[in-house]
Formats: C-alpha cells, structure tokens, sequence
DNA sequence: GTCTGTGAAGGGCTTCACAGCT
DNA sequence: AGCTGTGAAGCCCTTCACAGAC
C-alpha cells in the first residue's frame, strides 16, 4: 500500500517538479524581435513544458541532455522536440546533446521569461484564494503583486503576502503595479466587467478560468480555463479508448506520450 | 466606473453562463459505437463548449439557433461549427437552424454525458478545496462523490456535502462509489502514487493540476492543467501580438473570434 | 430566399529519414 | 559512432464555396 509505482516503463527520468529561480547562467537570450514570428502554437505551447523539465534537471545538476531523453521527461516524441527547438536555432552539440542551462535560458529568452511578470488576480473567492497561494506561481516567472474582490467582507483581508484591495482601484493599481498579466476568478456574471477593466488599465494578456466567452480588443491576448470542458473531453476520450480496445495508438489531449520506441525500458541509463 | 462594456462588437447573443440541468428533452442520443471513432479531437473538445452555450439558450427559452449565432457565442467561425456538428449526423433543418433542445440532447449523448459520472478528488489542499466547492462541477454532468487525503489533520473535514477519508481507503472506495473519473489535486510528489492507486482502482481518467507527467497504462486517459505553462504561452502571445502589430489576425490560443463577417454587430437581432 | 451539410482546396503540424557536425 | 538539425512526405484540421433541403 505504500510502494510506489513500479510497472512504468517509458517516462524516463523520472521529472518530478519543483524547480527553484536560480538557474540561467550567462546567456542573456533577449526575444530578437524576429523570433516571435514563425514559431507555430503548438510549439509555444510546449517550449514551455521543456522550460520546466529543464528546470527540474539543473537542480539536479545534471549538465548534458539528449533530445531523447528530455523528449521521454516531457512526454514527446524526440523528432518532435527536436524541430521545436529548431525554431530558435541551434542549441545543441551534434554528437553530444543540450547542455540544460543553456537549453533553459535560451528558451526563458525566447518566450519573454528573462524579465519577471507581474500578474493582479481579481476575485478572491474559493479559486482565486487558492490561485493565490499556489507557490508554483512565483516560481516560474510571474510575480502575484495585487489582488481584487468587490465583496465588502472580503477588503482588507490579507492572502499569502498581499492585502487584497477593492476592485474599484483596479485601474490605477494595474498602472501603479506595472502589472501585465490579469487572472480572472470572479463568478460568471462580473468577467466581461472585470475584463473591460482590466484592458483599460493597459493590460494585453488575461486569463479567465470561467467559461464565458471574453469579449476584448484584437491585441489582447485571452486564455481560457474550463474545469468542465477538461472534464467532459477526458470522459469522452476514455470512452474512446475503451471502445476502440486497449491497443496502442497512446492517448490524444494535451500531451500524447507516443514514445518513439515503444516500450524499451529506461532511456536514461544507456 | 460602473459602466459595462460599450465597445464591444462580435460577441454575439452575450453568454453568460449559468444553466441549470433540467433541459433534455426526448431524444435519448446514445453514443452509439460507431460515433466515437472519427471525431477529430480538436471537433471534440469545441463540442463541449457547444453544449455549454446551448445549455444558457436553452434556459432563455431560445428554442431555435442558426449556425451563425451558434458560432458568435461560442467564440468560433459558423463554417467550423457546421462541420463539427457534421460528425453527429443531421442535427438541423436547412433554412431555418437548429432546435436547442435537440441539438443539446444530441451533443450530449455523443459526448457520453447522458448519464452522470461519478468523480473522485484526491488532494484537498488550497486548490482541492477550492474544486470541491465549485459549482459549475456538477452543473455540467459531473458529480462529486468522494474527497481524499494523507494528512491527518484533514481527515474527517466535511468540505461541501463531504467529508475528506484517508487516501489508504482510495481503491476501495473508488470501487464502491462506482467512481470513473479522478481528479488529482496532491502536491507533485505524490501525483504518480495517487495515480497508480486510480489505476489499480479501474478509474481510466485521470485529470491532474500537477505538472509533472503522469506515466499510467495505455488504456488510462489523462489530461493535465498547468497554470504556469497557461501563463506562459498566454505572456508569448501577447508579446508577439505587440510585435506583430495590432492589426488583423485576432487571438490564437484555445478560442479564435474570428467571426467570419468582421464586426459586423448584434448577430441576434437580424 | 435562407440556412444546413459537405466535397475540395488550403494551411499547419507531425513524422520520417537522413545529411552533417563532433 | 552518436546525436543534432532539417528538408520532404504525410496527416489532420480549417476554410472555402456551393449543392441541396426547406
């Protein structure tokens, strides 16, 4: 009852979180104005995942990676990562492989990671309490520095570090605070408010975790997360899989863990 | 300070969530075996938010809908949701749209929502409980049944309706619940172990808050919500929205507005 | 005339396989 | 020999445009 997994084959490396903000070592990436182009979502989307397996290996000092076995610690194939990478030059030996703190600020750089973000939360409830306090937060990038309800009770009420302030202000915090990331946990009915609020305040990025459709200018960026879309899409796919028998062909969603060579033991040790 | 938006355009009919779960009407659609294969996977996960925004019409009463409409508030092109829907079969009448209620039935059997899934939470930590007390949960087809957790003092809190076992009683529990989805909200250390335990209790979906890569069989579907990596691709974005110019080309993310008649006003009222 | 359903064209992402550097 | 970087092939998805039903 207290062994832990034993019959896993194929997820190398064994990434188990927690990286801690020191890391880049000399190369100051700066996002060169023409990278940002031309690298395809789906490789944004998971740049971000290597950033933090390759967070995860220097603190284990570990100083060389192959595209192999960083590939199995994310949950790709390594042709995959590989092109990924590509898109930001070269960035290992031939031969050889990555060397991690290298690989980790080249990517920082590139998705705008080597300067620090600062992110107001509005709508302190159940969620936005609990977003609040996630540590994971602050250590990859982003700096929660305000937080914002409009419920009377809920002014003045201190959440982790900070005070949290009546959403009246928000505008002139966001200015005040240099904020450029909002997060919204209001109840369905204030998010286009808040929203409005937010872009007026300067604001181009936003991330909602209720479903409601946000409705902002062209140049704002806006991330939706639904727990019950998650939810319903999951119970959909695992019915597929039943259905289609326990065969091969791997998962589907967010990741898909097709491993190159399929079940062929550990790829760390060689 | 108190207006609402003004400038707002394309968004059309002006979701706002809430719905209640009293809708389906007479067509029992199930998921008839055949259907599940040839869904494209990213069809799939707008079909779920399709059922969201047909789930709000339906409590306006709005009985009928045309793609156009449709598309508007759901946040994509009408082409796009007439060929999602097209996988379903014939869900409309040509020259008219489609019935709310019909369509909703539909979606919502293809999708294996048509009867209720049982969820177990394990970790009822900050974000654990923030989940557990989240409405929307079981407005959409998803019922609680069971909370978990390793730490003492935690054991026997009641949080909503239920109150949190020791995770030692997972599988057993898992079993007698007839639990088929678990949503794993532990620190990441323990994310893998309470995965196994999922496992070995039959669960074959698994939805994790945790970064760290689940290594589970290959029948067992996951699904991961990373905030950090949410941020991060949401930071890129807007920085290359800026660098790009803010010109045409709308979002990119999850939902693209790109409505297909630019700005074109109330698609409501015609 | 209106609006759905759909073949066909087009674009983007993934996978393959190998050239090229160490 | 080993491993990265990358053109090319293939696949999936999106977009277009129109045939077809009402």
């Amino acid at each position: 009852m207290t062994e832990t997994h034993q019959t896993h084959g194929p997820a190398a490396l064994d990434v188990t979180g927690v990286v801690d903000p020191s890391s880049a070592p000399s190369a100051t990436d700066q996002a060169s104005l023409s990278e940002l182009r031309d690298i395809p979502q789906a490789t944004v989307t998971r740049l971000a995942t290597y950033l933090r397996v390759l967070g995860v290996l220097a603190d284990r000092d570990t100083t060389t990676v192959s595209s192999e076995e960083l590939a199995a610690a994310s949950g790709v194939g390594s042709a995959k990562l590989r092109k990924d990478l590509s898109f930001l030059g070269p960035n290992g030996v031939r031969g050889v492989g990555y060397e991690v703190a290298r690989l980790h600020a080249r990517i920082a750089g590139a998705l705008g990671l080597d300067r620090v973000h600062n992110v107001v939360l509005v709508g302190v409830g159940n969620l936005g309490q609990a977003l609040a306090r996630y540590p994971g937060f602050a250590r990859r990038g982003f700096s929660l520095v305000g937080l914002f309800d409009s419920d009377p009770e809920r002014i003045g009420v201190s959440v982790g570090d900070l005070v949290v302030r009546h959403v009246d202000e928000l505008e002139q915090a966001c200015l005040e605070l240099e904020a450029t990331l909002g997060v919204i946990s209001t109840p369905d009915e204030a998010v286009q408010e808040v929203a409005d609020r937010l872009v007026r305040a300067g604001l181009r990025c936003i991330l909602s975790f209720s479903p409601t459709l946000l409705d902002v200018p062209d140049n704002v960026e806006t991330r939706q997360v639904d727990l019950a879309v998650e939810m319903q899409v999951l119970s959909f796919n695992g019915a597929r899989n039943i259905e289609n028998g326990p065969s091969s062909s791997a998962s589907s969603s967010s990741n898909s863990p097709s491993s190159t060579s399929p079940r062929n033991g550990s790829v760390i040790a060689p």
